[in-house]
DNA sequence: CATCAATATAAGAATATTCGCATATAGTTG
DNA sequence: CAACTATATGCGAATATTCTTATATTGATG
């Protein structure tokens, strides 16, 4: 693969690599939302969201629409949102390995005394 | 969602979000590798991708087996590459849409003259 | 136009990531 | 055990990310 399509990628999940960025893609997945609705929603600075919005945006990962007074994000391809899906279900799959090994641990113990 | 969630799953797309993490993963999905299997492959220092390794292996997202003298390294659940491909889908949808914009500013120029 | 509301940007401090180089560790073999 | 091979780790410098605070920009409205 050539370098230059390696790096695109690891801008767009690197991009997806932070906690509040996660969030407001979540809250995209409901439909578009203004800057202010993110600092409802989420309860962070205004500024610290527009910084993260802006990285969104520069990646291209998000499209905006102004309306009067107010900028509207939302989510330009739907593909995005997909990622997080498979995310979920990962993490749902290592929490449930997680466990698993954990009972089959307190079993071995059991057997053990 | 909780944030202990968002949180690991930001860990998971930080450590994909380097294009070197995912050269290495893209190597693993033909199977398992040594280190040295690795540096051949890549061209790149041992030391350099031992630690790039090692960020993959600290979120347990390969696995290593050892052999004597070597460490074989795999990837622990697939959904992983499944990331990959989703990326790899994203891009080239990107790509032709940037295309097609191309394109389309060509044609209006041209309409232009 | 003065003011207000919504959003973006700038600047600096704190922290994290990445790389190169040196060195450590573990297993192998003579 | 000495030498060798494969891999991992420690450390410092360079760079990048993140947050906070202050300020700039843009559109709306009296």
């Amino acid at each position: 693969m050539p370098d230059s399509l390696r790096n695109f990628k690891a801008e767009i999940f690197q991009a997806l690599g932070h906690p509040t960025r996660i969030a407001i893609l979540q809250e995209l997945k409901r439909g578009e939302l203004t800057v202010n609705g993110f600092v409802e929603r989420l309860g962070l600075e205004q500024a610290n969201l527009s910084q993260h919005l802006a990285v969104l945006r520069a990646r291209q990962m998000v499209v905006t629409r102004r309306a009067g007074n107010q900028v509207f994000y939302s989510v330009r391809d739907p593909l995005i949102l997909e990622m997080l899906d498979l995310m979920r279900r990962y993490v749902v799959r290592q929490v449930d390995e997680a466990v698993a090994r954990v009972e089959e641990t307190e079993r071995a113990e059991e057997g053990e005394r």
